[in-house]
DNA sequence: TGATATGTTTTACT
DNA sequence: CAGTAAAACATATC
């Protein structure tokens, strides 16, 4: 479930219970499309350990005290599992991190749009990919300038990692229908004091999900996420929740609520 | 069986 | 350059 805070969760599993751990070796699953470390950037890595973590937008990194990083993102279905062997492995486990002793950490992709590989330098490699700030650190103005004055539609705009890194399709959602606004609304038809709302909605709701650990479970019953389904209730207003298309993804909201007002 | 899916990238067109 | 749209990637699930 891989959006800003799926992915700040699965890079504290690393930091939390990975680093300072000799690695091994590796174990790679079946022959596949995804884009894996090549064997002898394994090599580099094994002897070596992680000794901090980063993440930036979706993509994750976990760096070797003076040398290279891992770079992860987790794509449409991807997953990191810390475990211990003697532990059942993951199903869909395409890379696992060996390390020293009994720890392991795998990453299972069942759809194979993650991807794995090795980078030098992470703030060229987030400058190479024209990613945006990261969402989470976004100041008001930030905020304003990348989403209050295009005319693509706001789902559009939170969604485009080089306005900001990390907003997915469904938090895109959660704060749009929490802060009243039509998901195809253009953002220069917002005015500021929405934008100003909007940005409080996407910061707290993704801390919020991070607090949680992305245990979906955990978050309020009144938030989208447990009422995503055409035809389903509004618990917020008795409306009808909707899916329409917006950018070419999938837009739930509440017709009722959600205005192209805000 | 067919539709749909949490993401990114590329290509084409307006 | 800004924006839109669609397709491709490979597979699982409803």
């Amino acid at each position: 479930m891989p959006e800003l805070p799926e992915s700040d969760a699965a890079r504290r599993r690393i930091a939390d219970h990975c680093l300072h751990r000799t690695i091994a070796g590796f174990d790679l699953g079946e022959v596949t499309h995804v884009q894996l470390p090549s064997e002898a950037e394994r090599e580099r890595l094994v002897g070596t350990q992680f000794s901090q973590t980063r993440r930036h937008g979706k993509y994750i990194f976990a760096g070797t005290s003076d040398g290279p990083w891992l770079h992860i993102h987790l794509g449409m279905s991807g997953s990191l599992r810390v475990y211990d062997e003697g532990e059942t492995p993951p199903d869909y486990a395409r890379l696992i991190v060996i390390f020293e002793g009994t720890r392991r950490l795998a990453f299972r992709d069942p759809r194979k749009f993650g991807r794995v590989k090795l980078i030098e330098d992470v703030d060229a490699f987030i400058a190479a990919k024209g990613l945006g700030p990261d969402a989470m650190k976004m100041g008001d103005n930030a905020f304003a300038q990348a989403i209050g004055s295009t005319k693509t539609a706001v789902k559009s705009a939170l969604l485009d990692q080089s306005k900001m890194a990390g907003v997915g399709n469904l938090w895109s959602d959660e704060a749009l229908y929490r802060c009243g606004i039509m998901p195809d609304t253009r953002g220069t038809d917002l005015d500021g004091k929405a934008v100003a709302h909007l940005h409080r909605a996407v910061q707290d709701i993704m801390g919020h999900v991070m607090a949680k650990n992305a245990d979906y479970s955990q978050l309020p019953a009144d938030w989208l996420i447990h009422h995503r389904k055409d035809g389903a209730d509004c618990p917020r207003c008795g409306g009808t929740i909707t899916k329409k298309k917006v950018g070419g993804r999938t837009a739930y909201h509440c017709p009722d609520h959600q205005t192209h007002a805000g």
